[in-house]
DNA sequence: AACTAATGGTGATAATAGTGAACCGATATG
DNA sequence: CATATCGGTTCACTATTATCACCATTAGTT
């Protein structure tokens, strides 16, 4: 089922920041030949999970992808589950939450509410973010498998701000205490002045799907909004979990 | 590519009505032998696209798909085309109208705006439909390929009320009308006392992806409301086309 | 309790598939 | 007008996948 990875591995490669590719650079940055990357456009186009703009050539997502989101989202809601939570994190802490998806090896937000002051932090539907840097993304890889941690490592770990950490031994302890609480605390390490909390969310296998997290300018990231955020972030994880048939003991805070 | 052909066929089993599948369940639907069938739900499921519920051990779609759907959302904005035309054609109408997309030889409705009117026809979202009994299924399947129109008549043509076309033939010649017309008015062919107009949406590619269309009960449906419903309707799909990159020639009406 | 018929899942060989360098025509770029 | 890209295709070479028989387990039946 090699060829079946391969499609799959393909889809993931459009994102919010490429959603369109030319097919010799899509067989560049997948790393396929040119003949195999177009053999498997093929058969994704002829179901519709890919389209090719007959003008430019370029090829991007069909709209295949949108009935099986409806029909995932019908059967077993997610955004019916996580959107009242990100409310509620946005009612109590007063700053922006959002909910963002591991997915082969990518972090990116799928449920976003903002806070309503006007220095607020921006996310935008379907970002991917550095998994490295972001607290969702390290929540996420803490709770993985030791492949999906190697995969992160062996690229290595990109520079974004000076607090990013780039040492890979120095990254495992980190993960490990991330495994230890069970959330993490973000000082500026994909942003300057951005600050975020996030806590894993798991499914029914017990494998983290994604994260919840709350992001502040650093201005107002003191040691008690620091407490609230964290005891607020912690919560609705473990209720999104539990939502979705994880079994979650109790707080570990 | 066939595996991959497989790998996605067996994700377009997975329905509103049916979202969840015991394996030898869906080795027996899909027709594919239990072993295989395993091995593709097993790549499948390690890029996230599907997931089993680890004690009924059943089968179903991954949180990958929402992934996807952002993205393609994000990057070619179907809801935010659609769900405006939907509003005005229930503003006009009064009835209830729905966006069906076509997809993998399916009709499945996934933007649905409901009429006022307590005596009003209901769509479940996601909810698929009988191709060759919808008047979202028919104008599809008008404008699609040979080999689509044969592979629906091939299972042939079950019948759901009286007026339901089951003959061949017949059914051909209807087609035909549809696409010389470039719409199709639906009286009671899927379900008694609910009638609909129906007008297909197109892609740049000028494939038909999908239709508009709007539903009312048959007492509803005097020829004054006819007219009415007709041109909104094809005026809302053309629109829709455009907006999709479809090149629509003026009015047909 | 023994029997039957499902279920989910697996492993080894027979049968079939996918791969990729080279190539084509077309369109830019210098 | 030479070079370099692009999208797309071909065919000799090579890998993968299908199938069937089988196992362990569960549920219902006699």
């Amino acid at each position: 089922m090699q060829t079946v990875d391969k499609a799959v591995e393909l889809l993931g490669y459009f994102s919010e920041r490429q959603p369109e590719f030319g097919l010799s650079e899509l067989a560049r940055t997948v790393g396929f030949d040119k003949a195999s990357t177009r053999r498997l456009l093929l058969a994704l186009i002829k179901h519709d999970y890919i389209e090719q703009n007959p003008t430019t050539k370029a090829y991007r997502l069909g709209i295949g992808v949108l009935r099986l989101a409806r029909v995932r989202e019908t059967s077993t809601p997610t955004e019916a589950i996580v959107n009242p939570l990100l409310q509620k994190l946005v009612a109590i802490t007063g700053e922006s939450a959002h909910f963002s998806l591991l997915s082969g090896g990518r972090i990116s937000s799928v449920g976003i509410v903002e806070s309503s002051k006007s220095n607020r932090i921006s996310f935008v539907q379907g970002e991917e973010g550095a998994i490295h840097a972001t607290s969702s993304g390290i929540v996420c890889l803490a709770f993985s498998s030791d492949e999906s941690i190697n995969e992160v490592l062996k690229d290595g770990l990109e520079a974004f701000t000076e607090h990013t950490i780039t040492d890979a031994r120095q990254f495992r302890k980190m993960l490990q205490a991330v495994r230890n609480e069970g959330y993490h605390i973000n000082h500026e390490l994909y942003e300057k002045d951005v600050c975020s909390i996030a806590a894993p969310v798991f499914n029914q296998a017990m494998r983290p799907i994604g994260a919840l997290a709350v992001a502040a300018p650093t201005s107002r990231f003191g040691s008690g909004a620091k407490k609230q955020i964290l005891t607020a972030v912690y919560e609705a994880a473990a209720a999104a979990s539990r939502a979705f048939g994880a079994e979650i003991d109790g707080s570990k805070l």
